[in-house]
DNA sequence: AAAAAAAATTGACGTGGATCAAATACAACT
DNA sequence: AGTTGTATTTGATCCACGTCAATTTTTTTT
């Protein structure tokens, strides 16, 4: 189970490593040490949930550390799983900000130290600090824009093209793109949750990934890929336009 | 072609009739003075663009009346609708408060009477008055909120229930619920644009069309709906769980 | 009113991907 | 190592939907 994290490794917002890659970078030294005395810090888990769907919002959870998933279900039991959050990535403030309960879920997927700030400090905060509010509209905005972008893809793409460039996004986030042309990293999912990431079932998601080695375009094992042509890839969901 | 609006019946932004129903109602009368000083109004008639994507951004665009609809498109020719926009309704606040270019196109869908305000004079009032930015904030968090149900609804929902659903929300806002389970209206859109709205295309959205009359749920006539049971609409895409 | 153009419908057909069921591989305990 | 539970793969089957082509209907133009 979730733990309070106390004692002299405490973490503590002022010497975060996460901070200046979040929204609280803009924050001053006093601004600060409200932020560090109102969290609630806690160790999490994987199949730990920070929110679900339908709660009342209790605030924005600020990820330290570890690999969150945030999913949508409906009542039928269908669900995808939106976004992965890392370190540095703030949960929850959709709900804060449109003043509404969650509207997904928010599943722990690695051992993740997470952060949780209560709505009328963020609120309070947002008040006094103008430059929050317009980090938030542009952390807001640009989701939006990849929503958007992403009921398109989902639309018109198939699910071969929208692995292709789930791929791509999972390698420049949690890979490196080091020797030209090709690349190998670990996935930080599980095959059911590419599946639900790709808008897909684990079968069609298998089936995918046989078809995808046997073509030469990426050769998996277990959670490891290996990208003999990432240009081959790309191709997969941006294909030629004169042939 | 449009044309810049000018004469005694000029509108302005102070006998706005559909000011109070936008973002500009929280504008002190100084800085409703400005944004009327700085407006670009504009009529445009159907066909017509005000932006497309991936143009920079041009600043807002304050539909006073008439009928817009949001548009994004791939290299190949497919294309969504994302949604439609009334008097009242601001458009192009994404691209600018997310510091990028259009990544949509606004088509004219019906004769509409439109402002444009540039992106620095959005950027100063964004900045003297922080409710403005509040007010953007709590929508563009409930434009992603509906955006990441829209990619749910479209990875997990036939065709048929995406557009029972669309029907109702169409309903809500175009026509009214009048007699107890019964309503008629009139769509907004010709039959492509509901396919895109959908997410398929003309051929399947005219079959699904047949098929809901062959059953009764919904009787058409051009663009006039007649919906004999909303009950059994909804239940369309909200299927029962006690069955 | 006739002609031309655009929009919507219908038909025929193929297939991507969902579904159901079974087999295999893998991981975690004891 | 053996047992049990879970994740993944494979197989077989089906159908919702997209695609292409041909009409028919509606709208626009002259």
């Amino acid at each position: 189970m979730s733990v309070q994290v106390s004692g002299p490794e405490a973490p503590n917002c002022f010497t975060c490593q996460t901070r200046d890659r979040s929204e609280w970078c803009v924050l001053s030294d006093d601004e600060l040490t409200l932020l560090d005395q109102r969290r609630l810090t806690r160790e999490y888990v994987p199949g730990e949930v920070l929110f679900h769907e339908g709660d009342p919002c209790a605030g924005v959870y600020c990820v330290e550390k570890g690999l969150i998933g945030v999913r949508k279900s409906d009542a039928e039991g269908n669900s995808v799983l939106l976004y992965l959050a890392n370190g540095g990535d703030t949960l929850g403030y959709r709900a804060l900000l449109a003043g509404e309960g969650y509207r997904a879920s928010a599943e722990v997927l690695e051992p993740s130290r997470v952060c949780r700030i209560n709505p009328s400090t963020v609120r309070s905060l947002l008040e006094q600090n103008p430059a929050l509010g317009l980090r938030y509209l542009k952390i807001v905005a640009t989701s939006l824009g990849n929503a958007e972008d992403k009921i398109l893809h989902n639309t018109t793409m198939s699910v071969r093209a929208r692995f292709a460039h789930l791929l791509i996004v999972l390698l420049d986030k949690y890979g490196n793109r080091s020797k030209a042309g090709s690349a190998e990293f670990e996935l930080p999912l599980a095959r059911h949750d590419l599946a639900s990431m790709v808008g897909t079932t684990p079968e069609s998601m298998s089936r995918t990934i046989k078809k995808m080695e046997q073509d030469g375009v990426a050769k998996f094992s277990g959670r490891r890929v290996h990208l003999p042509d990432i240009e081959a890839l790309i191709q997969e969901f941006e294909p030629e336009y004169f042939v």
